[in-house]
DNA sequence: GGGATTTGACCTCG
DNA sequence: CGAGGTCAAATCCC
């Protein structure tokens, strides 16, 4: 078990670094002198390092842990911005947040609640880069916004189950609570050619479930109707301001391998996601 | 005219 | 029984 500690912490240890290094760079800030790594070595190695991390405290057989760290496997190919969004994702979702549930439909009215596929994100935007369907609203208990209920525009004409939930947040209208449930199945692609690249994605609060990757990447903050001209909801949002979720991660965890040391094995696991979100944020 | 939105009713769940 | 999620007719808008 002692020894399992030391390589779990060299491993986190060579993450963090890593992911310093490539923020500095991702900053321009010529003072590293590592910049003749590329950027993609430098995100293999971070993705490779908490892969890694993460297969250690599965193999103390944490089956929460071996899920984690699967889901982290396969979303190791991811791009940078999705990257962000999957470590945000991996910190926050501890936050408490409840996850949500997919109400599958039974006939009308008639749901059977079930988990999986949901995503919760907090965006400058209820927007994103695809075509939605607003299908209703409910004005929420204790809740100054009503919440916005959206599902995919493709859904009658190519099946698409995905839906989204979109709330503004009361102690910060400019900022939207946005629930996603289930996957895009339609053929649309994603028009996320316009995001304009330092400006960061939406935080994904929770991420249960969601296997593919095209979901990911709908965390755009400037986002707009695929190739049609702009809904009545989306006229209604285009005020919204991008550019202020920069703020999420406060302090850095510079004296992470002595939080580790000092931990109990199995809170590395909170640590680490927590850590690698302030790490990639900072 | 057709697609998107609004809105009140309906239904389930806790 | 209240809250939340969905349906679908009515309405709006291009």
């Amino acid at each position: 078990m002692e020894k399992n500690n030391n390589i779990l912490v060299q491993t986190l240890i060579r993450g963090r670094d890593s992911a310093k290094r490539l923020q500095n760079m991702l900053c321009g800030d010529t003072n590293d002198d590592h910049v003749s790594v590329s950027v993609d070595d430098l995100l293999t190695d971070v993705s490779e390092s908490f892969a890694n991390g993460l297969s250690m405290l599965s193999s103390t057989g944490r089956s929460e842990v071996h899920q984690e760290s699967e889901v982290f496997k396969r979303n190791c190919e991811m791009t940078p911005t999705q990257c962000q969004s999957f470590s945000a994702n991996a910190s926050l979702s501890r936050n408490n947040e409840k996850t949500p549930l997919v109400l599958v439909k039974q006939g009308r009215g008639q749901y059977k609640r079930k988990s999986g596929d949901t995503r919760i994100e907090i965006s400058n935007t209820s927007e994103d880069c695809y075509q939605w369907r607003k299908y209703g609203h409910k004005t929420i208990l204790n809740s100054k916004f009503p919440r916005c209920y959206y599902r995919c525009t493709h859904m009658n004409d190519q099946g698409c189950k995905a839906k989204k939930h979109v709330q503004q947040l009361e102690d910060e209208p400019n900022k939207f609570h946005i629930t996603y449930f289930g996957c895009h199945t339609c053929t649309i692609t994603p028009h996320n050619d316009h995001i304009v690249p330092h400006h960061r994605p939406g935080v994904v609060l929770n991420f249960e479930g969601f296997k593919d990757q095209q979901s990911l990447t709908t965390n755009s903050l400037t986002t707009k109707k695929i190739g049609d001209k702009p809904s009545r909801k989306q006229k209604d949002h285009a005020n919204a301001t991008p550019g202020s979720s920069d703020d999420q991660a406060g302090s850095s965890h510079s004296v992470m391998s002595n939080d580790l040391q000092d931990m109990d094995f199995f809170e590395h696991e909170d640590f680490l996601s927590a850590w690698f979100a302030d790490t990639a944020f900072n």
